[in-house]
DNA sequence: TGGGCGTGCGCG
DNA sequence: AAAGCGCGCACGCCCA
């Protein structure tokens, strides 16, 4: 298949819109032969190029141009751009360069044999022109930044260093492509593939579609949010003003004077006969747990004031863009684990506790589905346990549909599962309570965690238990889910002596170097479930971009949460579209954890609500909204 | 004044 | 024998 590589210039990103309009294109064969085109000509040849089956698209951030190819012709390229994908067609310089260094354990830092130290690894262009082919790609002082003056110039009419800079990043482009290949021991007259990659690809432009898509809020409730947190805020200060914790700055806001609060944590800890807790580096720990322990009246408040003040400065200004202009995160789609991120804003951190979640509204004409997978990382771990160890009790327990955290606090009190499971239905407080002490153990263990560290883990469950107890329900859970001896085992003997390993996850191929021991206990599990949810959203996306006939078209996700997809859905259909989407969820997912039963439900909402129940009118599902009564949340229809 | 770094914490 | 992971972000300190 021919090689095809295009880079665009637009004009330029702003909050709001992320596929601004057309400037030029330029483009590079497989022969090395450029072409630079003005915005109408470029556009006709994408598309040509899109329509050919036997050509393969290559781009550095190929998704920006895909996207805005797209915004200047969505009837034409939506279609296209998808089939594209659908063939596995489009290729990206930067998840190539992402899956190479993730498969070598040098996705975040390298080795950089020129200076011999470790530096921060980076994917501009210039990045991977300088690392890759060892010269210098200059984009100081350039056009980059100035095609907008250019719009509707003919081109050759362009200053000379116009046109040569926007060719050159194409020609650079494929020069990356073609030692990729080299690197990764591939063939170019297939492609040059990498593992995984035409996967990452099709995950990537889902992102970048949801991104682009951006997220409203509503104005009344981040005002409010702003003003409560304000007024907790100016309490604080009025409390902390003389004690010297808190000093003021020249603009007269508040600042923490740490000097004077590690003084006053250690002095806390002697004066009750104790040792302040100690950072790594062996500097006097200010956490939370610290700052209340250490019984001064000063920084409890101000341990109190801390979740306040990181929602009022992270977050509300966020919140605020959002009810002028669509917040546009950037959702990025690979870390080492083949997991997401989300940055500028980080949507996939937003508090659960306070209102951040509740600011949160669809357009005019839409509501919000959630629909998140249950428990999915301990059924992608039954799953690897079966593939890599060959059994799994905890396997055998899903598939009987049974409660995995309930199996735990049965055997742990010494009842029978199905006694444990009648009491608990029947709102017995004794083996609740007794079962939700089992969680911490269900997510923590499978990770590699030591007993010790176990204690610390679950007091921030709730649970004040002391090193004898934890050991006793680690033990108590290695009995319940004796594969796991067996599958750290495996892990330690990949890890082996030089405490450093590589793997193939079995399921997914999906490479990673570099990993130590406990790095790999999580990396199965947590890869997997990674690979399953981001084709889940792959297809999702398809159905509501790309299929005009499915209930989803029209809708658009807009945030994604590791294991939830959080979908705008217009009014009229979203009974069938959020039904349609859970059941892609879990087809997909399935095809992935074949041997685990998979599930996800949704639900809908005028606002984004935490814990939200799904409410069925008619079988039909409506919008959710929570009533306080008696003291519990109950979840009505909100018609 | 600004970048680098350590710390702590939000989420999954 | 021993072992939670991995993101992004803000703050405050340090050093140039």
């Amino acid at each position: 298949m021919p090689l095809f590589w295009f880079d665009s210039e637009t004009h330029l990103i702003k909050p709001g819109l992320a596929a601004p309009k057309l400037v030029c294109i330029s483009t590079c064969s497989e022969s090395g032969k450029t072409g630079l085109f003005d915005r109408a000509s470029g556009l006709q040849l994408v598309q040509r190029v899109l329509e050919d089956k036997s050509v393969i698209i290559c781009g550095h951030q190929v998704f920006y141009d895909l996207g805005v190819c797209c915004a200047e012709d969505p009837a034409v390229f939506v279609p296209l751009v998808f089939k594209a994908f659908d063939d596995f067609r489009i290729r990206d310089t930067i998840i190539r360069q992402q899956l190479i260094d993730i498969a070598q354990g040098n996705l975040k830092y390298r080795f950089d044999e020129e200076t011999q130290t470790y530096v921060k690894t980076g994917y501009t262009l210039a990045d991977l022109v300088l690392r890759l082919l060892g010269r210098v790609l200059p984009k100081e002082d350039t056009w980059r930044l100035k095609y907008a003056l250019l719009d509707g110039v003919p081109i050759k009419d362009w200053p000379a260093d116009a046109k040569k800079y926007a060719v050159d990043d194409a020609v650079a482009t494929r020069e990356v492509f073609l030692k990729q290949v080299e690197l990764a021991g591939g063939d170019v007259s297939v492609g040059g593939v990498i593992p995984t990659e035409e996967r990452a690809v099709r995950d990537a432009w889902s992102l970048w579609l949801m991104s682009a898509w951006g997220v409203r809020t509503d104005g009344e409730a981040v005002a409010k949010l702003k003003a409560e947190l304000e007024a907790e805020q100016a309490e604080a200060v009025e409390k902390l003003k003389d004690t010297g914790i808190i000093k003021q700055n020249r603009d007269g806001s508040w600042s923490r004077n740490m000097k004077e609060i590690y003084r006053r944590v250690e002095a806390g800890y002697v004066a009750q006969g104790m040792t302040p807790p100690m950072t790594d580096s062996g500097r006097v720990s200010t956490e939370y747990e610290a700052l209340v322990d250490c019984k001064d009246e000063g920084l409890a408040v101000l341990a109190d004031a801390a979740g306040g003040a990181k929602l009022l400065n992270t977050f509300v200004p966020m919140l605020e863009g959002g009810t002028v202009k669509p917040i546009n995160s950037r959702f990025n789609c690979l870390v080492e684990t083949n997991r997401t991120s989300s940055s500028n804003p980080n949507l996939q951190t937003l508090p659960r506790k306070g209102s951040a979640r509740n600011a949160f509204v669809p357009r005019k004409g839409m509501v919000f589905c959630s629909c998140d997978y249950d428990t999915i990382e301990l059924r992608a771990l039954a799953q690897s346990c079966l593939d890599l160890v060959g059994q799994s009790a905890m396997a055998e327990a899903l598939r009987a549909g049974e409660d995995l955290h309930l199996n735990l606090a049965a055997d742990f009190m010494g009842i029978s599962r199905e006694e444990a499971a009648k009491r608990y239905t029947d709102g017995d407080s004794e083996v609740a309570d007794q079962r939700q002490m089992m969680k911490p153990a269900n997510f923590g263990f499978p990770g590699g965690m030591a007993s010790d560290s176990f204690v610390e883990y679950a007091k921030g469950y709730g649970y004040v238990i002391d090193r004898g107890l934890a050991k006793r329900i680690h033990e108590q859970w290695y009995r319940a889910w004796p594969e796991m001896r067996a599958y750290f085992q495996l892990v330690s003997n990949i890890v082996g002596k030089a405490g450093e390993g590589t793997v193939v996850s079995p399921r997914s191929g999906f490479v990673r170097g570099g990993l130590t021991f406990t790095q790999l206990s999580n990396h199965y599990f947590q890869s997997l479930t990674a690979t399953g949810a981001k084709d889940a959203l792959w297809h999702v996306t398809h159905a509501c971009y790309a299929e005009p006939d499915s209930a989803l078209w029209g809708s658009r996700p807009v945030i994604f949460m590791h294991d939830e997809i959080f979908t705008e859905m217009p009014e009229e259909k979203s009974s069938d579209a959020a039904q349609l989407q859970a059941k892609i969820m879990i087809d997909v997912m399935s095809g992935w954890i074949p041997d685990i039963p998979i599930k996800a439900s949704p639900v809908l909402m005028r606002r984004w609500y935490k814990g939200a129940k799904p409410v069925y009118v008619n079988d039909k599902l409506v919008p959710s909204k929570p009533v306080e009564e008696g003291g519990k949340v109950k979840w009505v229809a909100d018609l």
